[in-house]
RNA sequence: GUUCUCAUAGUUAAAUGGAUAUAACAAGCGCCUCCUAAGCGCUAGUUGUGGGUUCGAUUCCCGCUGGGAACACCA
């Protein structure tokens, strides 16, 4: 279905060329001014340079077109040179109802050529709890894979999982310490190994900070933690069916975790995964001349003329041989490409990690991982401030669990329910669906609270503010759900039925104004996917939930007595419904029946 | 030191080069015999600084000031 916005710029192009002017100057814009407009083109004023002409004659010349055109109720040019339009409320409900009658798109169309878009977010390291600043990656990621998903890609998200590296030497350096007898240590075994782990999450999630602490002190320690990660990394049978269980119970706690934030992975892929990976990769760069030798490490220059700063070559192997990072965000590019040759990569990580992707990027380019026709992209996000503005901590300066924030808001939110529920006896609301709401809304207060902020900013999370759940917040908008379900049942349970129902016209400017939100749907979310810009999703609720509740509290719905019109009431109000749940599903949250 | 990035109302955030810069919170005022007042309406208040490009700049370019960040063997 053709966006609004191109359907009235057709004409008004239309328009520009029977008056002999250009069709490159028929630009036609929402309207900045909703006092005078609700579209405009200030192509007049562009134009008139080439024309000679004043800019305010060239847009009489355009009004004069246009004013006899049924799309439009009023065009007019204005001095110096605007021309100001509003949209005829005939034509805006037969849009509209054309909105209606494609359901679950809503006018949105799916791409033409669908895309395979690999989203590599999460990001959370074995053996240790997600903490806060795993927050952002999983909210941000989650949506964009969503929003692509609604656009007709396919989407898959991998988890990316930190599973390599000292901290496996350093667990089973601790482990070996405590239990010397398990079977896993012991050279000469060659049996099978027990399926049970020995150790569980909050074993395990007291080990590594244990090693980790002991192993800055202890040089010993420390050397015996790097010979255990060098011989799990020849393969050592042992400590390979220890990572085995390390990742396994790791990897049931995490999806656990994730799946409270209603996020999910096709792909619970690690860094190990990259691992069997590397040796050929680096003797191809080897073999076509782009890695070499440089101050004992082994590098690729990504350097291009048109840098303004100094980009440092791309380290693939360290001096002594080990591979890194760089070495292994490449080697999954490798099998990424092999795999699924998608036609992108998106990353998500903080923004601070910028120069590493723009070497990994170069890098993966010059030497051939990746070809011309696929699309690496980073998406930094800023860090998630406390209310002081310094990175969010717990009271006492720890870092926070994301357990426990979690925890926290779902408590403010049960407060928040179970006191409206006092206020309002007749909700009826059982203590077991209290506890439910207010999980489903805490998760729409701290998601919203995030994507309604550009990614690449830092942004201040304030619990005091989310919880308080008044003006632009999560909670609003599922409150403005909650109201249209609200209405839906009461009018369905009188027995009625829309039947015969279709979109007329606008009855009050409140209407208007919510049908004018409902036709920006598509060219939203089109916008929204190419940017992969959640906050154009929430701007767009919230502009969309205000224009909702203005007609809500002017238009008396259940007390309409020309039963045609309470049929197109309703089946407006089911039209904002969905679209709203249609956008918060692609944000990564749902709306409960009442609140 | 070099480079990047950000700077908008008391606060938190919006704004493909367009008219009178948009909201929310906080402040003040009003609205529940009426579909959930977690709502609606109203009042007051902002583009760090100096230049430039343009008919027109919060937006693009250059300088300054002030925050944040990155700068080869951590991830």
């Amino acid at each position: 279905m053709k966006k609004f916005l191109d359907l009235i710029t057709e004409e008004v192009t239309k328009a520009f060329t029977e008056c002999g002017y250009d069709a490159k100057y028929a630009k036609v814009t929402l309207s900045n001014r909703p006092d005078l407009c609700e579209y405009q083109c200030n192509g007049a004023m562009a134009a008139s340079k080439e024309y000679k002409k004043a800019p305010f004659m060239i847009a009489d010349d355009v009004a004069a077109k246009l004013v006899t055109n049924p799309m439009f109720s009023m065009a007019e040019s204005v001095k110096p040179g605007f021309l100001n339009l509003k949209i005829d409320e005939a034509y805006l409900a037969s849009y509209i109802e054309k909105m209606c009658a494609d359901e679950g798109r809503f006018g949105c169309d799916k791409a033409e050529h669908p895309k395979t878009i690999i989203v590599d977010y999460g990001g959370p390291n074995v053996a240790k709890p997600l903490h806060v600043g795993h927050l952002r990656s999983a909210i941000i990621g989650e949506s964009i894979k969503r929003i692509g998903k609604f656009m007709g890609h396919n989407m898959i998200g991998d988890v990316h999982l930190g599973d390599w590296g000292l901290q496996m030497g350093l667990i089973i350096t601790e482990l070996k310490l405590r239990k010397p007898e398990l079977v896993y240590f012991d050279e000469e075994y060659t049996g099978e190994y027990p399926m049970e782990a020995p150790f569980t999450i909050a074993e395990l999630e007291e080990i590594y900070p244990t090693a980790s602490g002991k192993s800055k002190v202890d040089e010993a320690y420390k050397e015996a933690a790097l010979q255990a990660t060098n011989e799990l990394q020849q393969g050592r049978r042992g400590y390979r069916a220890l990572l085995d269980h390390i990742l396994n119970v790791s990897v049931t706690d995490l999806k656990k975790n994730y799946e409270n934030l209603n996020v999910s992975f096709e792909l619970w892929k690690g860094e190990s995964d990259a691992q069997p990976y590397i040796p050929d990769m680096v003797q191809k760069m080897k073999d076509d001349g782009f890695a070499y030798e440089s101050e004992g490490a082994l590098v690729v220059d990504v350097k291009e003329e048109t840098d303004s700063k100094e980009i440092p070559p791309c380290i693939i192997l360290k001096s002594d041989g080990a591979s890194l990072y760089s070495t292994t965000d490449l080697a999954t590019l490798v099998w990424r490409m092999k795999d699924y040759n998608p036609d992108g990569v998106i990353y998500l990580t903080d923004k601070r990690q910028e120069l590493h992707f723009i070497q990994v990027f170069r890098c993966a380019r010059k030497t051939g991982i990746v070809g011309p026709n696929t699309e690496l992209k980073h998406i930094g996000f800023g860090t998630m401030n406390g209310k002081d503005g310094k990175p969010f901590k717990t009271r006492d300066g720890g870092v926070m669990r994301l357990e426990y924030l979690v925890d926290e808001i779902n408590e403010e939110m049960l407060k928040k329910i179970t006191e409206n529920q006092k206020e309002k006896e007749s909700l009826d609301i059982s203590d077991e669906e209290a506890k439910v709401t207010a999980k489903v809304v805490a998760l729409a207060a701290i998601k919203y609270g995030d994507l309604s902020n550009q990614a690449s900013k830092d942004y201040i999370f304030d619990i005091d503010r989310f919880t308080s759940f008044e003006g632009n917040t999560g909670p609003y908008i599922l409150y403005t759900i909650v109201r249209i379900k609200s209405i839906l049942n009461k009018y369905h349970g009188l027995g009625k039925e829309e039947t015969g129902a279709f979109i007329e016209p606008a009855h009050s400017k409140s209407e208007k104004d919510l049908m004018m939100e409902l036709s920006k749907f598509n060219a939203m979310m089109e916008n929204a996917f190419e940017e992969s810009a959640p906050h154009k999703v929430c701007a767009y609720i919230y502009d969309l939930a205000n224009a909702f509740n203005s007609f809500y509290h002017g238009t008396k719905i259940m007390s309409e007595e020309n039963e045609q019109t309470q049929k197109s009431y309703i089946r407006l109000l089911g039209l904002t419904k969905a679209v709203l749940e249609t956008c918060i599903d692609v944000l990564g949250f749902s709306a409960p029946d009442r609140m």
